[in-house]
RNA sequence: GCCCGGGUAGUGUAGCCUGGUCAACAUAUGGGACUGUGGAUCCUCUGUGGCGGGUUCAAAUCCCGCCUCGGGCCCCA
């Protein structure tokens, strides 16, 4: 070798990935498919900047997400962060620039999303979310909407098996109250809570000093997902009587208004940021393993915190990357795209007539690709095979003679001979 | 950030334990057999041990570090 240099391989960052156009036509089809399922809804599709400052996500979430935030000081000196989520960014965009459209206001969003964490399945660094923010409005009718849209969003995606589970934040902690627990003792038990590790619970409250009885009491509502029973438990209390109430409207009108029967009351959800009220609610796929939560949401106030008049809000957000991956697991069958019109032309004479005639059938919205390569009939036809064309054209001085062309049926194998003012019609 | 298991041509695999006779097989891509008719067959070119170091006469194989993918924690989408 006359020149030596140091070959660099350059690898993609941990965390991220490539999309082949094979992927890209499943991501564009569940993207398509959320966006109708939306728009269905009345809502309106919104977009952010990929980065914002990073004081958004810390005042949203906290110091403590810092480790896992991609942020950067940007050439003026300001702190900025790739966002990690997109309910701040639109809560941001609403305060900022939408606090009088009338409401209710429903907005959603696609947006890829940065987190720096350890990846595995179904995690990524770089990662696609989808979701919505509903404001001006929590009655039972419009959150019973906004979690019947969840489901449909991922039902009318194509998947087969998907568990809902509904709870109610302000519930729990009457529940906590009621065992007189401290705020302290709440936050330790949260987590066990979360990853229904009821034993561990049931230890932790006999340790607070928790009477059996009413442990035992307290983790069989946990546990229970009758809304009388836990009613009776409750009925004492008047902030939970509403609650309560909106929660048998919801279920009521999931069942028979938006056909959502499949469904289960768990007082158990917990979320992990503080800034949830009331209703939270959670869909899972059960084929994915340990990163199967497919969908997060609930009732929020983050309006004020961002410096808005109050207004009632709920949104969700939904693991695009994740619902693909629960789609391809149970076997979704994704629509092959297929080339109409494949040309070849026979030699080179032809072949500024074969790129006019492409053009044409371009203009007709009939997609039309071209051999590029001056190879032969035969493995052009070959060709045209392995990239699953419907037709191949072939356009050669014989058939121009008449100013015609050979059209061949790639699936039959028949072919006949077509005037050029025809093609159009006989391959629509 | 923690524990565990992997990484061999574009893709899918074999070999690793027991170091050498080992880098193979299949498939895909380009070219040709075939200068106007495909999905077949045959020929041929291209391409490989994640990266770095150590042990050894000799490393895909043994050891260490790093990178990376996956399973499980943590956290969450």
């Amino acid at each position: 070798m006359c020149f030596s240099y140091t070959q660099i391989v350059f690898n993609i960052p941990r965390g991220t990935r490539d999309f082949t156009p094979e992927d890209m036509q499943k991501r564009r089809y569940l993207e398509k498919s959320m966006s109708d399922t939306f728009n269905s809804f009345g809502y309106g599709e919104v977009q952010t900047p990929m980065f914002e400052n990073l004081d958004l996500f810390t005042a949203k979430s906290g110091e403590g997400i810092i480790d896992e935030i991609y942020s950067f000081p940007d050439k003026g000196g300001r702190n900025l962060a790739l966002r990690p989520e997109l309910t701040a960014p639109v809560m941001r965009f609403y305060v900022e620039k939408m606090q009088m459209e009338p409401k209710p206001l429903k907005l959603f969003y696609f947006g890829n999303c940065f987190r720096y964490d350890r990846p595995q399945k179904g995690r990524y660094r770089e990662f696609m979310q989808a979701g919505c923010e509903l404001i001006g409005t929590n009655t039972p009718e419009a959150q019973a909407e906004l979690i019947a849209m969840a489901y449909k969003l991922l039902e009318n995606a194509g998947l087969k098996t998907i568990t809902l589970s509904i709870g109610n934040l302000n519930i729990l902690s009457v529940l906590f109250e009621k065992l007189g627990l401290s705020k302290e003792n709440q936050k330790y038990l949260t987590p066990l809570i979360d990853k229904s590790q009821f034993e561990d619970v049931y230890d932790a409250l006999v340790d607070f000093n928790v009477k059996p009885k009413d442990a035992t009491a307290f983790l069989e509502i946990l546990q229970s997902s009758d809304v009388e029973k836990i009613s009776e438990y409750l009925k004492d209390n008047e902030i939970v009587k509403k609650e309560l109430n909106d929660l048998k409207i919801i279920t009521g009108l999931l069942e028979n208004a938006f056909d959502v029967k499949d469904y289960e009351i768990k007082m158990s959800i917990v979320r992990g940021l503080d800034y949830y009220n009331g209703l939270v609610f959670e869909i899972e796929a059960p084929c994915l393993g340990a990163e199967k939560q497919l969908c997060g949401g609930g009732a929020y106030d983050l309006i004020e915190l961002f410096g808005g008049r109050e207004s009632p809000t709920s949104g969700f957000a939904i693991g695009f990357d994740r619902t693909l991956i629960a789609l391809e697991t149970e076997g979704y069958k994704f629509t092959i795209p297929q080339l109409d019109a494949y040309l070849i032309s026979v030699n080179e004479d032809v072949l500024e007539k074969t790129l006019e005639i492409a053009q044409m059938l371009r203009k007709q919205k009939i997609t039309t690709d071209v051999d590029l390569l001056r190879r032969g009939i035969g493995k052009s036809l070959k060709y045209a095979s392995s990239i699953n064309a419907k037709k191949a054209i072939i356009v050669g001085p014989k058939e121009l003679e008449q100013d015609s062309v050979t059209i061949k049926n790639m699936e039959t194998g028949d072919q006949e001979i077509v005037k050029i003012k025809d093609i159009v019609s006989k391959i629509k």
